[in-house]
DNA sequence: TCATGTATACTACCATACCAGTATGGGTCA
DNA sequence: TGACCCATACTGGTATGGTAGTATACATGA
């Protein structure tokens, strides 16, 4: 029964740009939510965020269901649209979609990588490595987006760079959550490092068991943040979003 | 410079039913799509479809935006829309996907099926024998698509089944054009037998290499079809949906 | 004949208005 | 006191109006 907290969250609009108002709302809107400016289960008005970010209710529609298709808004018609809580089946099943894509992404890498691109991977492990060393969270969870991302895109697997992108949104919440804990960041540059030595090794199998090793990695944290967060996740025994 | 054909191709939408007018639209128009009664390149505008289908303009511009988020519409803004060619390039890219996802799935129902869910996958494969020998080519395509998605659903991976759904949207119009001919249906069927064989003998490996062999059978009418119907086709040298 | 400027008829995008359905709170009555 | 009813204030879904930008046809001129 929380009265408004006169926390907006959301930054406003860039008004001088002629990108769709719709997509910077959308993209404003799933910033805020899987940094946890709004929080699992709290509702969201179309015409609350319309006043707050100074546009009308057209857009933000548009930004709503979108963050519908991608699993993070529930919208229910006549009653009203709430941020989805995280739950850990769907971290679960995102994941299983996720090793599976960039597993065959890793072994097409093995295959086809020139020693060019391979090179520029060694030189991002060690952007992320300084960035361990400063303790710059925030700088290697970009550097790590990145890495992931690149390795696709060099061999031409843009498509399902796609697809891993919408897939990991229901990851990146709990990311965000295991990031204010000193998470063992140096664990996850060495298993990148291992995933790119197999890439440059040219041996599919053993940069699949890399990849697959690395992308099991957030099961470790999640019992754990669930016990911490009850609030912040979905507790029902059989769910999806409907 | 042709003129309108009076061809509307667009069944009415049910009025009778409370679900929303806009996903209506949108099931109506992927159909439309997908069986070539749009034609790649064609124009299409909401308020031409509003009209045909007596709804507003709002839920079509809606389901257009579904529509070219699934890629199969291009938005230019102020420009019109447009149904997106087909792109080899965007087939491979979505079979590599699906493919990669689809042997995850049967890796897991080879290590998790029942006896149970395998008679009832060895039911499906006879009435896809059936439909065969029918050369009841419709019919078959459903079981097709029901025969995947069982075999997903009964070890649990409803989201990985969600993302084949939207990933295989690019190839379904491949899949229609090839319907016309006569595929040697028959080899599917072999393929799904050895799928179930594998799952059935509990032979993970077994079953991904029957489920790869089975998805790379498109790849096969492919190169064909482009040059049978060079309109349909988009063959720039690199795209995707801007 | 051909290049160029311009009027016009579109387009999608955004804003606004209206509608039907739902939650809620207070008042009424047993 | 408690169960019920209804007014009210929301919600999202749909319809419609207005605007900026683009393509095209056509007139104009060299």
């Amino acid at each position: 029964m929380e009265r408004d907290q006169e926390r907006p969250g959301l930054r406003p609009i860039d008004m001088d740009s002629n990108e769709p108002v719709a997509r910077r709302v959308f993209r404003e809107l799933r910033r805020a939510i899987v940094s946890m400016v709004f929080l699992p289960g709290q509702a969201l008005s179309e015409q609350e965020v319309a006043t707050q970010l100074g546009v009308s209710r057209q857009p933000v529609r548009e930004a709503f269901i979108k963050l519908a298709d991608a699993g993070l808004l529930l919208i229910r018609p006549q009653r009203g649209s709430f941020i989805v809580k995280i739950s850990v089946r769907q971290v679960f099943d995102a994941r299983f979609v996720r090793e599976a894509v960039e597993m065959a992404v890793v072994a097409r890498a093995a295959a086809e990588a020139t020693p060019r691109q391979i090179d520029t991977f060694r030189t991002a492990l060690k952007r992320q490595a300084d960035a361990v060393k400063a303790r710059d969270n925030v700088r290697f969870m970009e550097l790590d987006e990145a890495f992931h991302r690149d390795i696709a895109l060099s061999v031409g697997c843009d498509y399902a760079w796609r697809v891993v992108e919408e897939t990991k949104i229901q990851m990146d919440r709990v990311r965000y959550l295991s990031m204010a804990d000193a998470t063992p960041l140096g664990r996850l540059v060495d298993q990148h490092t291992a995933i790119i030595d197999a890439i440059a090794a040219h041996d599919p199998d053993g940069a699949q068991s890399a990849m697959r090793t690395h992308l099991r990695e957030i099961l470790t944290s999640l019992p754990e943040l669930e016990k911490r967060f009850p609030a912040l996740f979905n507790h029902d025994v059989g769910d999806a979003v409907p």
